[in-house]
DNA sequence: ACCGGTGGTAAGTAAGTACTTACTTTGGCC
DNA sequence: GGCCAAAGTAAGTACTTACTTACCACCGGT
């Protein structure tokens, strides 16, 4: 076996390892095993365990293949096609962790960890996202075709139940006790939800003394 | 020092060193130092390692001081009173995640190790709130008042919205880089969108095939 | 036939690791 | 004070860890 192949192949089933058990949860052992060679292979091709960690995140985070936003909804932004964004965005995203989990799990190991390339990933591909569609709300703001809110509450609404669905599917109830859609509903649903909200403004809801306050009243919960 | 005494102030200090470093990267002997002790005192109080980790798990899911979801919104359940539900329900969560941050490292950590205690807390805790709103949802589609949506995804969306911001502020951007916004406006603008969407619905978007109904009813909404 | 380089390993090593043992201090009570 | 259990420890034990060293087997080229 070539030295490139077996280097991607102890790659490989490295990520597995610590995608499952994290960086301090897996040993250079398993990962030799796994590989079906030696410890000595192993840091023949990365010389310590850090660099072979730094070496997956990288190759998970940087070389990102399909993850490119603004190409994934071009199409709908010139267009305008509000439902198109969020939709297309949504699915793309749901997509992508569905067929490649171990990269949510990954992620979530480095971050807590304080692993440097958690924050590379943060800065570099959160950030866009949250530009990218932070500017659209913006510009349909100007163009009276959503409500004035700060678009960065309404991205990281969206984006939250995204990854919160993922999040679900992955690692908390991978055997869809809750819920079980398919990623397509999942996209249109909660597009639907942000476009629309879900209520219907018919029935005129009991207006207490107050409607907004909501801070002074019976709300003494603490510790 | 009492028994008693000691073995709280070693669950604590071992609280804050698992919830930042995970189960396998934290050893006896850092627990033993950060609590001022020898090894052996661990020991005394805990088996092993892992009857720690179960007690403090247990301690933090299970006698569950303030995790309450029904209590904290049972005046509003009572009046219907949707704003009040959701808000007062984001509100104790954010609040809870803010000043117990640990929590939710922790959280995390014991789910991707798949410790058990994560399911149970699952089970317990997550479980109960898709019901409670689940329920609450349901009763006010019957009303008229929300629009006709499977309800579980409605809830998962709005637990989406603020777990993702809890975990954006405690793990992603403690900073508060992308978003600096109060728990009491962040409730509101969440509970906002959930109820009423970001679109005013006056501009003609393009409706393109996506127009579509939602869940079997129409979805003309008009606030 | 004889190289040298490449892909590979068995058998280490030193520093941890969780956990124990044998022992010393402390504080309350008669 | 004298006693004794509980609180505490120093110094292990047995094993695992990341990482090294020294050595092997193959193979194409001259």
């Amino acid at each position: 076996m070539s030295a490139e192949d077996r280097r991607l192949q102890i790659l490989r089933v490295a990520v597995s390892l610590f995608s499952h058990k994290g960086f301090g949860g897996t040993t250079t052992r398993e990962i030799a095993q796994a590989a079906g060679v030696s410890e000595a292979m192993v840091f023949r091709h990365f010389a310590t365990k850090q660099e072979l960690y730094a070496a997956i995140l990288d190759h998970k985070a940087c070389s990102g293949d399909s993850m490119n936003p603004e190409q994934m909804v071009a199409e709908a932004l010139k267009h305008k096609d509000d439902r198109a964004v969020f939709e297309q965005l949504a699915l793309g995203a749901l997509d992508h962790h569905e067929d490649d989990p171990e990269f949510q799990r990954l992620l979530l190991h480095s971050a807590l960890e304080g692993h440097e390339l958690a924050e590379m990933f943060f800065e570099k591909f959160i950030r866009r996202v949250y530009e990218l569609l932070g500017g659209y709300i913006t510009e349909r703001q100007r163009d009276g075709a959503m409500v004035k809110m700060d678009p960065l509450i309404v991205v990281r609404s969206f984006i939250g139940m995204i990854i919160h669905h993922s999040l679900n599917n992955n690692l908390w109830d991978p055997k869809r006790r809750l819920l079980k859609i398919s990623n397509r509903d999942a996209a249109r649903h909660f597009t639907d939800i942000l476009l629309n909200g879900i209520s219907t403004g018919e029935e005129p809801r009991p207006k207490k003394k107050s409607e907004r306050k909501v801070g002074g009243n019976d709300f003494s919960r603490k510790k």
